[in-house]
DNA sequence: CAAACATACTAAACAGTGTTCACAAAATAC
DNA sequence: GTATTTTGTGAACACTGTTTAGTATGTTTG
């Protein structure tokens, strides 16, 4: 069965060979200009060639938003070490902010599109997106234990902080700060971090 | 010179015809539903007649998120009677979540979308969201005067408490709550009210 | 070895999209 | 009544995601 092996090989190859290249096209010019046809030409196949290993357009970019999700978590990993719930929570904010301002095409992927959304919902569970919030879950629980935050429930408070970093990502990527403040880029991201710093000074307790 | 006149407000109307046009399948089916043929057919012109009146579709939904922002104006309006500037900020917030559960298309339009960027770029200030803005902006000018929440730029506080907003009624419309809180859609709501309210509590001095 | 089968691939088509352009028809001006 | 301007359109261009029928290749079986 040597060769049967090989032969599943080489399809998983075939279908690495279109996510690396999906993914490639994606960070170089986007979800709209990255195109089945596009990504055809890239690996020299047919575009029917790649719905023998997809359903559909949206099953790859859910893949590459999986993808941005374990750079996310990989970025978080190491702030477990922070003994300190509030510091830890203030530099899961500012990470979480980095890496919104630092791959705005994945950020879009991730919480913003409505691409992988079927996909997602399909699965029943956003396990990516749960992985990731609850590195907050948890540092709201502590911050809640060791009572530096004002007392509330806890899912609503981890709410209201992802809302809240998120909203500030979304507006910076999708361009609204840009058209309202027409300072330049770099005052505007000071702004960012300066208003999760006072965000989260207000909650302390 | 009256044929001129008649025939310029024929123009517009037709030009009104379009937007009205536009506007209801809009509501109706969305933004990516809503194609130009889908409206020449609806108003029994040709496609290619739309282009005398818009340079692009962009241009007709521009003209849809500025309706957008005149509701949401509209709905802003009588807030300014309430006295206490905190009181005033917390009808704001609540205002602005309510606009956005309530209109997700219009909301879409006026704070996620790529589709209207180009035509507020060239219009060089985004007049529409500058307008609602600046109840924020006076508001918490207020607050700060009165001391009623905590010492910080205006600009930066307003931008939080935006950042803030948008991220809950964002995070909701691109379905990411039901993605991860798989408890029902009333329940939901209720808690991005509550985190709101618990948000603005905190900026309290 | 040849016939039967399975796998991998693709050209071509379908049904859409935004947009442009050459041309026709209608309304106005002279 | 002819000339000119305004108004409208069919057809095409260059795309999009997706499906299907058919081919070419490799593997298995009689």
């Amino acid at each position: 069965m040597a060769i049967k092996d090989r032969k599943e090989r080489d399809k998983l190859d075939r279908r690495k060979l279109i996510i690396e290249s999906a993914t490639r096209l994606f960070l170089e010019q986007g979800y709209e200009k990255t195109s089945i046809r596009n990504i055809a030409d890239d690996i020299e196949y047919s575009p029917a060639t790649i719905y023998l290993y997809f359903k559909e357009k949206d099953e790859i970019f859910f893949i590459i938003h999986e993808q941005g999700f374990a750079l996310l978590n990989q970025e978080f990993a190491n702030i477990g070490d922070i003994k300190d719930p509030f510091e830890r929570l203030q530099e899961l904010g500012k990470t979480y902010l980095n890496f919104g301002l630092r791959n705005p095409d994945y950020y879009d992927l991730m919480f913003i599109m409505r691409a992988p959304l079927s996909e997602i919902a399909c699965h029943d569970k956003w396990e990516a997106g749960d992985a990731a919030l609850n590195h907050l879950y948890n540092t709201v629980d502590e911050c809640l234990s060791q009572k530096v935050i004002h007392i509330g429930d806890k899912l609503m408070i981890s709410m209201a902080i992802w809302s809240f970093v998120h909203g500030l990502v979304s507006l910076y990527v999708r361009e609204r700060f840009k058209a309202v403040a027409n300072s330049a880029d770099d005052a505007t991201k000071k702004m960012v971090f300066e208003s999760l710093q006072y965000f989260l000074n207000s909650l302390r307790a």
